[in-house]
DNA sequence: GCAATCTGTCCTATTTACAATACAGATAAT
DNA sequence: ATTATCTGTATTGTAAATAGGACAGATTGC
């Protein structure tokens, strides 16, 4: 079975930097599986601790089934340490749908309001003072383990036009240009963030763990503002990818994106 | 004068969770620009903590910028809670404007050497198990302040086309098919990750700052790995960007990509 | 067998985080 | 002016984290 352990907070202070650096370089697979980990003693100069909460931080790991103790040998990367991920989406057509990746992926919403817009986002979507939006928080999951956290703020006046039932059915895009909205234009910016606590709790991740974030301004044909979604990823289980080509020729020779897809993704 | 104050995660223990905590509820908009925080005394209360650990927590705050403190009055949230990145880059043509940055940014190389290839590359550039690479590590600078760490991996064999002073003059990939490789694709990831210490140092961050990573693997004509990069990017400074258009009608209609620049980027 | 290296364990200072409290000065509302 | 509330600052005691050892037992390679 996955680890859906959360694990609440098996350290803390400086301890958990080692133990949330270690267990990162093994998920990213710069450590492979059976790959004996440096001794305690040397890990606690490289990472300039003392041994002990070098010790600590070990054994979060090894509570995390992440590596195994061998006295008098080392310690070893476990080998279902290294998961490839999940899900991926491809960058050129994250949007429309997922790319599932052979996979089932569901929906859970966590919550559904209408309330005044938060300052940043009436400012991205340049909505004037007192504007009211619909605010939307969901959890995305792959076989039970959730993997992304979606907020997002629709105004109201365009939200009205669909309801909260609506949304579980059909992909929020149809529902707006339904609506009356002319969808015409999106921007995206890709970024990293530490997991808040209840992020972090949505995620099943410990608090401070890094998230890929993902924050999209979609606008109509007039240039307003119609949605604004902040996604926040467990990098461990949800990657965005990108194909490029080199083309052109001499001087001009530079990269394109691969618009259409060609998953050949290997998943073992 | 921007906050390069490096520090990104000035607290520890208790008063992180604090800390993010109300980092989130700020970003997440739960709390309005302009709006007092309640007291600190209050907050002491309500999170089950002391009054020191409220304060170290909000001095943190302060220090990011997210918050202002006032004397007798309270705290208030600040307008410009987010600041815009130094350095942003189209996702749909990275490779090739970060080569033109080069002329704002300045590069700097930390370490050159040649070795056997590291695990995870020689596995991600399918090469036989007793495989020597190039290997550099370089940082670039925006203003004199380091925002990306590049991690290249380059087989033997095609790097000795060109010498170490060849780089800092000329684009990798111009290098690389004047020695002869057919560069043809490359496959790119987009995750996040926690900074190691050494990568923190060169970032001028603090140990276990968010991250924003971006693995590349370029292949020749013949699926030959040609090169492999890792890089790390402060996501303060830095940020991916993406334009999307909705194109299509009735049930086709969908988002693509827009290729060509549109850069009316803001770079103060 | 022998040497080197590693983990497991126990030990003691030292540093740090934290809680709890008190009080002065600033500010805003009445 | 008075009062309530807030921040700034300082103090003290306690608990926990951490550092830096030392040593025994296990394992691996020579």
């Amino acid at each position: 079975m996955r680890q859906t352990d959360a694990v609440a907070l098996p350290v803390e202070g400086k301890a958990r930097r080692v133990y949330l650096q270690l267990r990162d370089e093994i998920a990213n697979g710069r450590v492979r599986d059976g790959d004996i980990l440096p001794g305690e003693s040397r890990m606690a100069e490289v990472y300039g601790v003392s041994r002990v909460t070098v010790r600590r931080a070990l054994g979060a790991l090894v509570s995390d089934g992440v590596i195994e103790k061998r006295v008098g040998s080392g310690s070893v990367v476990t080998s279902r340490a290294s998961p490839e991920p999940l899900v991926a989406a491809d960058m050129a057509t994250l949007i429309p749908q997922i790319v599932e990746m052979g996979r089932r992926t569901e929906a859970r919403l966590l919550s559904f309001s209408y309330g005044e817009a938060p300052g940043h986002v009436a400012r991205a979507l340049d909505l004037p003072p007192p504007a009211r939006v619909q605010n939307a928080v969901r959890v995305r999951l792959a076989e039970g383990q959730a993997f992304s956290r979606l907020t997002t703020c629709v105004p109201e006046a365009i939200a009205r036009n669909y309801s909260e039932a609506d949304l579980a059915t059909t992909p929020l895009y149809l529902l707006l240009e339904r609506g009356g909205a002319r969808i015409e234009t999106a921007v995206q910016k890709v970024s990293a963030t530490l997991a808040s606590p209840d992020a972090a709790a949505a995620l099943g991740v410990a608090d401070g763990s890094p998230l890929l974030s993902v924050t999209r301004v979609v606008r109509d044909a007039e240039g307003r503002g119609v949605e604004h979604l902040s996604a926040l990823y467990r990098p461990d289980l949800f990657q965005l990818e990108m194909s490029l080509h080199r083309v052109g020729a001499g001087e001009a020779r530079h990269w394109e994106p691969v618009i259409g897809a060609e998953n050949e993704e290997t998943v073992p």
